[in-house]
DNA sequence: ATTCTACCCTGCAAGC
DNA sequence: TGCTTGCAGGGTAGAA
């Protein structure tokens, strides 16, 4: 589900809630995630305090202070939310982990796939490997086109698995590749390294524009993403492309064709996208 | 080294 | 109505 916008949504939602805020106690529902739950999260987030937190690609860093300062890497694999609920509001179905917090509020976790985790880390966040050999934010100065081109000089994947690597760049989701790749007139088929540097420097201005759009909108909920606050998002109705196979172009009117890349959906537009 | 496949898990829509 | 099948925002391990 949540690509980068979703988890910035999520971010700036639920940072005003828990900021500041001591965990009182920790309910672990159901630790069997893709990576189960740390034996001793409980012990080690009770008491603590929660810092500022931050996103580096669709990882959510929760700063934890107090006698055993750490981190929690949360991610929201492919149907996670996170969001606030009120003391004494009951769990429903997939909701596997709660942080209450010293107000009453709650933060809860629900992942009806548990394809998401939750993990907790001692010392720096960028000694984890998880995070170590990440590409760079799509938003940051260090995102560009001559990074594209340099980087895919040589590789014959299509472009869209291409751009959807974490090593390449990061936050770049099935919805956001699809989208930035008809922006930017490129057919989502076309060897990475077969792209000239004019185009991947559209690419990269197109990933930026369709990102901070989408995080401007909420993100987008294609069936149940809420950010912190409970609320959808409304990109879904900017969606030129994704999800919209059969269904004309809504620049030149072309039925826009469905293909399987990277084994991705991938809707693109024949006569737009070269 | 790069690229491709299978897999983790549940819910839902489509097809019969 | 009920069954089966396939697909879904992500990421990783292992094989080719």
């Amino acid at each position: 589900m949540p690509e980068l916008p979703e988890v910035e949504t999520t971010r700036r939602g639920i940072a005003p809630h828990v900021e500041g805020r001591e965990i009182t106690e920790v309910i672990v529902r159901q630790a069997r995630l893709r990576v189960p739950v740390p034996a001793d999260l409980v012990e080690r987030l009770v008491g603590a305090r929660i810092g500022d937190l931050a996103r580096r690609a669709k990882y959510l860093l929760v700063p934890l202070e107090g006698e055993a300062p750490g981190t929690l890497l949360w991610h929201l694999g492919m149907s996670g939310s996170l969001r606030i609920a009120r003391l004494g509001e009951l769990p429903k179905k997939h909701d596997h982990l709660d942080l209450v917090l010293d107000d009453g509020a709650i933060l809860r976790y629900h992942d009806p796939r548990r394809f998401g985790f939750v993990d907790w880390l001692a010392g720096s966040t960028e000694q984890d490997a998880r995070l170590a050999r990440l590409g760079p934010e799509p938003l940051s100065e260090a995102f560009d086109g001559e990074r594209l081109f340099a980087r895919s000089r040589g590789r014959r994947l299509a472009v869209k698995p291409f751009l959807m690597d974490n090593a390449v760049v990061v936050g770049v989701g099935n919805i956001y590749a699809a989208e930035a790749l008809f922006l930017a007139g490129i057919d989502p088929r076309r060897a990475a390294g077969r792209i000239s540097r004019e185009r991947y420097d559209r690419l990269a201005a197109a990933v930026r524009e369709v990102l901070a759009a989408a995080i401007t909108q909420g993100g987008t909920t294609l069936r149940d993403f809420v950010g912190g606050t409970g609320e959808p998002g409304y990109f879904k109705q900017r969606l030129n492309v994704y999800g919209r196979d059969g269904q004309p172009c809504r620049r030149c009117g072309a039925e826009l064709r469905l293909v399987t890349l990277g084994q991705r959906a991938s809707v693109f537009c024949g006569h737009c996208q070269t």
